[in-house]
DNA sequence: CCTAACCCTAACGTTAACGTAAATCAATTT
DNA sequence: AAATTGATTTACGTTAACGTTAGGGTTAGG
């Protein structure tokens, strides 16, 4: 659907089947002030901007962020920060994230690497069983 | 200290101090059968194989898996997998963890990329701001 | 002998992130 | 008109991963 701006919008379901969540933890989201969509009497209005919004909440999630942290990087990113304090304090926030990340490379990194070994072993293994059947 | 092998061997409340956890959590993990050390009595006693498992189950835990699917890829890891179905079967669970760290993968690059636009943003205005202040 | 610093078990408490159920309302479809 | 579909609120339930007492044992030092 458009709104009347002739923007396109989304019910509360669609985005749900999008983005395979249930209704439930988008209203979820927006209980913790993660979302604020238009309404049309109750009912809920997603446009694409709020889309975008859900989209980032779920990648934070996948990167094992907490709700509340997305909700700080999300007022860290939207803040129309005006004060040297708090540019700094957000540059600062900035390179903590920055460090987690960098750590969770090196993680992945160390975790593919055994992984390549585990399934070394099993072609290894599988080709020898392979080799006695035949 | 040293065991009758003349291995290292480490206390709980050492491996605690190292990795900064606390043992309650060790103690919890060995419940959820994710470690097992020897013991003096009752107090616990960990070799150097326990302490690489427990490094291993951090690392799990900071790049998101629960310690029920850490569980399985210990087992997974540990199983002197045999029969052609195990083998096979493992290969998927690889591929499957393999897919979830290339997601991990790309989610970090975004976010990376957009922790660089705000710190950009932030720069720029401190710069300005400091203009003005001059 | 007393205290401090470790260790132990058992069991209840806590927080985050939803799940689920109940009751209701509005717009279509049959 | 009745039924289906999808929306709403409210509120209690659930799971994971520990935290936090409570109660008790053992060794080293003063």
């Amino acid at each position: 659907m458009t709104n009347q701006n002739n923007e396109i919008t989304y019910s509360i379901g669609e985005l749900a089947k999008e983005f395979d969540i249930t209704p439930r933890s988008i209203r979820f989201y927006e209980e913790q002030d993660l979302l604020s969509p238009e309404r049309t009497g109750q009912t809920r209005i997603y446009c694409n901007k709020d889309r975008v919004r859900l989209k980032l909440i779920l990648r934070g999630k996948r990167l094992g962020f907490s709700l509340a942290e997305i909700k700080n990087l999300f007022e860290l990113y939207d803040s129309n920060a005006n004060s040297m304090l708090q540019l700094q304090a957000m540059l600062q926030m900035t390179e903590q994230k920055r460090a987690i990340l960098r750590q969770q490379l090196d993680d992945i990194q160390m975790l593919m690497n055994e992984l390549d070994e585990v399934e070394k072993r099993c072609r290894d293994e599988l080709a020898d069983l392979q080799k006695r059947g035949s």
